[in-house]
This record gives structure tokens, C-alpha cells and sequence, in this order.
RNA sequence: GGCGUGAUGGCCGAGCGGUUAGGCAGAGGUCUGCAAAACCUUGUACACCGGUUCAAAUCCGGUUCACGCCUCCA
């Protein structure tokens, strides 16, 4: 079965095929790092997480290249205002990103290239743009990019230059270019940019923002390369603006296939610092919501399809998403858990009715994977799998043998979603307190004295814990 | 103004021409001392109006609404 991608370039489902076989390059533009990424920008890397596994339980050899975008307006901007060096203020929002996509369980692409790492290659790349004819310096001594000199400018976002609003684009130094909408390849130094500056041959001044995704994903992936992805705001003019520079100083084909993942809502609208209806995952977890359950909504909806996070201010349940988000998560938990305990100890026989089971499950999950990340269907196999087995279970029970050839399957699946804590079940530490509780209401039920019984699970109910009584005795569980 | 995306049952969300998506919530039931968990049963869904077809949520045309890009915003 082959994996296949809706491609932007087509605008087309296409069949996926590797430059070189069994191999995956994949750029995958990253945060400018001026402040918290917010969840909608974290959608983007969990979209590109779950690409990433999605190959790699292909079979393919993933290699993950995510940039960090640490010098442009707003990093100078802001590190101004909190007066400190462009670097020192950088590094507290790359290390915050890192830890948020950490507890979001996105596992680690192959190299996050910084911007004010790789100046000499993107230097070298302008100047080669200059010889060619693509690159002119203006009347500011900036050096933009002739659009006009690109055959295909803007085939990616499909924007026709005659249809653009008039008016819009024609501000402030625009007139220092050929044409608006050129743009700069690289910034000459102002007075505003202070000690950011880098020695060029066309004098002090730092890159354009483009530039950057070009010299670092060719760097390291080639100059033709397999995919690249990014959020549908960046399709244009970022994404046409790169394959302009790449495309123009190579002559080869840049990038296969474009990947763009919708954007984030909140209640229908768009997420903005105005109406203050953006969050940052740091904001949710302190509303007391773990990475898994975001991970698990932001994970929920087709990368392709706009997500809408509900916020209800002052209601009961603020976050309605995430709440469903986490009992979709207890009944997987409550599942592995049961596996888990059948595994270490069934008496039950096996079950010859197993292997057709879990074969349908694994081959509908991949299948639905492999097919433009439907992680719809996916979710779908896998809870009608918990519901078999579940079945199985209360029918006949399942042998250890048997939970463990479910477990193996819960950990592939898991390989992919990174959702299930199949192996790493928090067994809550049990205050010796409450397992005393939990161990006289047992002893009350064993007197039939069922209402001290109900008593005692009201008390532990009230400690914030829950009792499930299992015909192995009772467990003790926190709310 | 130009280009584009989408409207699915109480909510979230698949589906890409005929056959149960799935999750959450609700109702009834089995199990349980009672619960919880689990299981079983249960939902007049496809924005609106036309058209194509033996057959349309699914294709075509139109309407309405929402959203996005055209402003270095994932």
C-alpha cells in the first residue's frame, strides 16, 4: 500500500515516492523565538510530529530539519525592550520551545539550525541570486529579489501579481524596490537594529526572513529535497518565496512535495493577540490540563481541516475540547491499565479469536495513516479494538499471553500517536492513608456492612480518590 | 476587489456515488450488595435550491453563511 499526500503544488492527493528510496528529507519551518510559541502554533508541530512518525511507521529513514528563526523585526524588536543582547533574549524562548514540545511528546527532529548560525550561508546564497540576475540591491542598499525575473513566482500559493488589492502593499519604503512586491534578501543595517548587524558584501545589515529556509533546508537536505511544511499562512509568500531563491540559484527542482497544516481557531475566529483569545500550552497547564490531552486535541483533527479550540470563559467547563480530549484518553488509560494487570497475571486461556482482531485493527490504522495522516480513521481502529477486546475480556477473558500480543500492538500504535503510556502507566503512588481506607471499606464489604462500605468510597471520593473494584480485589485510583 | 477552503445527528469529528465511522454527552438494558469500569441496544445527521444518476452527504451549477491568504502570522 503506498502513502499518500495532498501535495500543495498539485493541489492533489498524490502517491508518495522518496528521492532516494526508503529516505525522507523533510523541512519543517519552525518558531520565530521572540516569546511562547501559542497552541496554534503548536498544531503546526504536531501536525509535522505525527508526519514524521507516520513515515517512519512507513518504513522510512526520516530526516527532520526544523529552523529557528532567531534574528528578524520582532526578536530585535523586543530583546530591545527587555534589554538584553538578541542571543540572551533568544535562548529563553528556544529553550521554553523545546520544553513545551517536549511535554507535547513531540519527538526531536535530526537539527534545529538557528538563523544567526548559518549568515555566511545565506550570504554566499544572495550572492549567488546577485550574479544571476534574480537579486539587485535598491535605492536603501537592501538587496531584494526581482519577482518579476522568476517564471513561476507564486505558483505555490497561486497568487496572480494582477489581482492583488491595490493600494495595501504600497507603504512606507516599498518604493525602494523595482516592484512592491520584491522582496529583501537582505536587510541593510538601521539605526533601530543597534548592535544586530552582520559584515556583508553589500555592508552591515542582517537577512531577510526568507532566506533563511532556503540556505539552512539545502544545507542540510540537498538542493532538491522530498518535503516541506508549514502553516497555510506561510504558503505565500514565504514557501513562493523560497522556491523563487532556491529554484533561481540552483536551477534544480526544489522541494516535491508542500505540506500545510489549517490553522487553529478559537470559537470560530481567528486566534489574535487583540481579541486575547490565543493561549499558550504553558497557560493549559497551568489550567491544570497535561501535554497529552493537548497533544491528543490538537492531534484529533485532520491537519488540512481548521481546528476549533472552544472557549468558554466563566462556564463550568472552560475548555470543552480538552475535557473531551481527557475522557477520551481515561477510556484508553483504563483499557492498557486492564491489559496491563491481565498481562502480569490472567488465569484465562487463549483466545484463537485474537489475530483477526488485531491484524484488522493494525492494517485500518495504517491504512488511514498512510492516506493524507487520516488520524480520524486511526482513532477509529483503535477504539473499535478497545471495544474487541474489551468484549473478549468480559466474554472470556483474555490469557497473558494474549495481553501481551495486545500490548506489543498498543505500543506500535503508540510509536505513531505518542498519546497511550502503554508501558509507563503512572501506578500512582498510594498514600498509606487512603489504601488503609480503601482496605477497611474492603473489610466492611467482606462484613456486608455495605452502608460503613459506601461511607468509607464516599471518603476516599473526597480525598480525590476512586475505588474500581475488579473481580482480582479493588484498585484504587486517583479522580 | 483577486484567489482559495469549508458547512455532517446535542457537541467534537471521519466519509470522496450504493454497505455501522469513531469519541463525548443522552436513553434503556446486562454485570455489581449499590456504584464505577466494561459490554449490549438505541440517534428522523449531512446549510439551502436546482441538476446528473437506477442510486448523492459524496458529482455539477447556483444561493447563503463562516474562515483563510493577498500585510515577514503555524
Amino acid at each position: 500500500m503506498s502513502v499518500k499526500f495532498y501535495n500543495t503544488l498539485s493541489r492533489e492527493l498524490e502517491e508518495f515516492k522518496s528521492i532516494e528510496p526508503g529516505k525522507v528529507g523533510m523541512y519543517t519551518c519552525g518558531p520565530t523565538v521572540y516569546n511562547y510559541a501559542h497552541i496554534g502554533n503548536f498544531r503546526a508541530y504536531v501536525f509535522e510530529d505525527l508526519l514524521r512518525r507516520v513515515l517512519k511507521y512507513a518504513g522510512y529513514d526520516v530526516t527532520q530539519i526544523m529552523n529557528l528563526t532567531d534574528v528578524d523585526d520582532k526578536t530585535i524588536r523586543d530583546s530591545q525592550a527587555a534589554g538584553k543582547s538578541l542571543n540572551d533574549f533568544t535562548a529563553i524562548y528556544k529553550e521554553a520551545f523545546f520544553d513545551d514540545l517536549n511535554i507535547l511528546r513531540v519527538e526531536p527532529a535530526e537539527e534545529y539550525p538557528a538563523a544567526t548560525d548559518n549568515i555566511p550561508e545565506m550570504i554566499e546564497l544572495i550572492q549567488i541570486l546577485i550574479d544571476k540576475g534574480y537579486g539587485y540591491i535598491g535605492d536603501d542598499g537592501s538587496v531584494y529579489y526581482s519577482i518579476e525575473k522568476f517564471e513561476c513566482y507564486g505558483c505555490l500559493g497561486r497568487i496572480n501579481l494582477e489581482g492583488q488589492r491595490s493600494g495595501v502593499r504600497i507603504s512606507t519604503d516599498e518604493y525602494e524596490k523595482d516592484q512592491a512586491a520584491d522582496f529583501a534578501l537582505w536587510k541593510k543595517w538601521e539605526e533601530a537594529d543597534g548592535d544586530v548587524w552582520w559584515e556583508s558584501p553589500w555592508g552591515k545589515g542582517r537577512p531577510g526572513w526568507h532566506i533563511e529556509c532556503s540556505a539552512m533546508s539545502m544545507k542540510y537536505l540537498g538542493n532538491h529535497f522530498d518535503m516541506h511544511t508549514g502553516g497555510v499562512d506561510n504558503m505565500f509568500p514565504h514557501h513562493d518565496d523560497e522556491i523563487a531563491q532556491s529554484e533561481a540559484a540552483t536551477g534544480e527542482k526544489y522541494v516535491n512535495y508542500w505540506l500545510h497544516c489549517e490553522h487553529l481557531m478559537v470559537n470560530n475566529g481567528k486566534m489574535s493577540k487583540s481579541k486575547g483569545n490565543f493561549f499558550t500550552l504553558r497557560q493549559l497547564i497551568e489550567k491544570g490540563y497535561t501535554g497529552r490531552e493537548v497533544r491528543w486535541l490538537l492531534l484529533n483533527t485532520h491537519y488540512r481541516q481548521k481546528l476549533n479550540f472552544l472557549h468558554a470563559p466563566g462556564e463550568q467547563l472552560e475548555f470543552p475540547g480538552l475535557e473531551e480530549a481527557r475522557t477520551a484518553l481515561k477510556r484508553l488509560d483504563v483499557f492498557t491499565s486492564r491489559i496491563n494487570d491481565l498481562a502480569n497475571g490472567s488465569k484465562a486461556t487463549d483466545w484463537g479469536g485474537l489475530d483477526v482482531v488485531l491484524d484488522k485493527a493494525a492494517a485500518r490504522f495504517k491504512a488511514a495513516l498512510i492516506e493524507d495522516l487520516n488520524i480520524s480513521g486511526a482513532q477509529a481502529a483503535l477504539f473499535d479494538l478497545v471495544r474487541e477486546i474489551n468484549r473478549a475480556i468480559d466474554e472470556q477473558g483474555l490469557s497473558q499471553k494474549d495481553a501481551d500480543i495486545v500490548l506489543s500492538l498498543l505500543r506500535k500504535f503508540d510509536n505513531v500517536l505518542s498519546v497511550l503510556d502503554v508501558d509507563d502507566q503512572q501506578e500512582d503512588e498510594v498514600p498509606v492513608d487512603i489504601q488503609l481506607l480503601a482496605d477497611k471499606r474492603q473489610q466492611a464489604r467482606k462484613d456486608k456492612n455495605w452502608s460503613e462500605a459506601d461511607r468509607l468510597r464516599d471518603e476516599l471520593k473526597q480525598a480525590g480518590w476512586q475505588i474500581v473494584d475488579t473481580p482480582d480485589g479493588a484498585k484504587v485510583v486517583p479522580l
